[in-house]
DNA sequence: TGTACATCAGTGAACGCGCGTTCACTGATGTAC
DNA sequence: TGTACATCAGTGAACGCGCGTTCACTGATGTAC
C-alpha cells in the first residue's frame, strides 16, 4: 500500500489557510486526540498528527519538542475539558449537594465514555502531572470540584459524625475512576459488567455514604 | 549511534542454550513484559523483544502472529499471576473473611506497584479479555476469587440485609482498581495522595462494609 | 499611508534508522522400523 | 542399538516503509518610522 495523501498540503488545506495555519498547535492536539481514538493508545506519530493536520512533517517542532511534549499537551487539553465537565454537572441550577455529587460522578462516566482518548493520555500514558505545571494545575482543578462536591455532601451530616474531607473526596475520586476504567471506557478495554456503569456508581456511592453516616442507613 | 547488540546470538546466548531455545515464547512474554516496565506502554516492539531474548528478529513469527498477539499473551501471563496472587492472599491460614478480603486488596496494590507492565497491558493497552479465551479464563479467574472473598464477608451479615454477592464484589473490585489505578501504580503516571494506597483502601472498604451494614457502625 | 525590516511559522528535501515481515535455508530433535 | 526421515524451531539476508529530526529556505505578518 502506498502512502499517497488523499489531499496534499498544496490543494484544500493551503487553499483554505494560506501559508500559515492560524493554529496548528491546537490542530495537532486535537489531530492525536483523533489518531489516540482511532488506533488505540499507542497508535500515533507525530508525522501522522501533521498529515492530519494539513501541514508537513517538520511543522509539529515549531510548536512541540518531541511526540511526548504533544502528548503533554494532549492530556493537559483533557484536563481542561474534563474539569469544565465536572463544573458544568456541579453548577446545574437547584440540585441538592447529594444529586450534584451524583452529577459529577455520571459526568465523570460520560467523559470516559465519550473521550477515550483523552481518557488515557490523562490516565494510562505514563505522563505524570508533574511534568508541567498547566498540566498539574487542571488535574488539580478537576480534583478540586470533586472535593467541593464532597464537602457539599458532608456539610449535611452532624458535625460529630463528618469523615476528613480530603479522604472523603480521595475515596470517591478512586470509585470513580475505576468503574470508569474498568466498566465504563469508550474503547475496546471495556469489561461487561452486571450493570450500566452509571448505576453502579451510583449504588456504590449511596452505600458508601451511607457507611459514612452522611446519608440515612435503609 | 550504530545498532551493535552487547552480545551476539553466537556468543553467549547461543553457546548456552544451543541452536534451539528451548522456551522462548516464555522468554519474549517476559522480554515484552521488561521493555514495557522500562519504557511504558507503547514501548516496545517484537525485534526489540527478540533482541532481549537472544535470538534473530524472525524468531517471534514462530510464536506470535504480530505485535498484538504477544501483548494479548503478556495480558495472560499477568492475570495468571494476579489470580495466583489473590488466591495466596486469600488461603493464608486462619484469616476472618474481613482479614481474607483485605489481604486481597493488599495484594491487589502489591501487584500494582511491583508490576506495572503486567498491570497497563491486562488494563490499559486496549486488550479485550473477549479476545482469547484462555486470557478471559484467567481475567475471571481473578475476579471471581474477589467475588469470593466478598461472599465470604457478606455471609457474616444477618441474612435481610445481605447484599447482592456481584454487586458487592463488582464495587470493590472498582475501588481496589481505581486506588492501584491512581495512586498505587509503580510507574510515572502514580499520583500523590494524602495517604499510602494501602490505608486508602482499607478505609474505603470498611467504610463502605458499614454502608452495606455489614460491619458495626463505629 | 507607505515602506523597510524583523520575526514568525511554515516548506520540502534529505538523512539514517529500526521495524515488520518474508524467504529459502539448516541445525536439532523425536520417532518408526 | 542404529539408521532414515519427518518435523520442529531456529537463522540471516533482504526488502520496502514510515518515522524522527535537521536544515537552509521562504511566504506572511506585524511594527517602527
Amino acid at each position: 500500500m502506498r502512502y499517497m495523501p488523499v489531499m496534499s498540503p498544496s490543494d484544500r488545506n493551503r487553499a483554505k489557510r494560506g501559508y500559515h495555519h492560524g493554529n496548528l498547535r491546537a490542530a495537532l492536539v486535537d489531530a492525536a486526540r483523533a489518531l489516540i481514538a482511532e488506533k488505540g493508545p499507542m497508535g500515533f506519530t507525530i508525522a501522522e498528527a501533521a498529515r492530519l493536520a494539513g501541514v508537513s512533517p517538520s511543522a509539529p517542532y515549531r510548536h512541540f519538542k518531541d511526540r511526548d511534549a504533544l502528548i503533554v499537551d494532549v492530556a493537559k487539553e483533557g484536563f481542561t475539558r474534563f474539569a469544565d465537565a465536572l463544573e458544568a454537572a456541579w453548577s446545574a441550577p437547584s440540585l441538592t449537594p447529594l444529586q450534584a455529587l451524583d452529577a459529577q460522578g455520571r459526568a465523570y462516566l460520560q467523559f470516559a465514555k465519550e473521550e477515550p482518548a483523552f481518557f488515557s493520555a490523562m490516565f494510562e500514558s505514563g505522563v505524570s502531572p508533574g511534568v508541567d505545571p498547566d498540566l498539574r494545575r487542571e488535574a488539580d482543578r478537576a480534583f478540586n470540584l470533586l472535593a467541593r462536591a464532597c464537602d457539599a455532601v458532608a456539610a449535611g451530616a452532624p458535625p460529630e459524625r463528618r469523615p476528613p474531607a480530603l479522604m472523603m473526596a480521595t475515596h470517591i475520586w478512586a470509585l470513580s475512576h475505576g468503574i470508569a476504567a474498568l466498566f465504563g471506557r469508550g474503547d475496546d478495554g471495556r469489561r461487561a459488567s452486571p450493570l450500566p456503569a452509571e448505576d453502579l456508581l451510583e449504588s456504590a456511592v449511596a452505600v458508601y455514604l451511607r457507611g459514612l453516616g452522611v446519608l440515612p442507613t435503609d
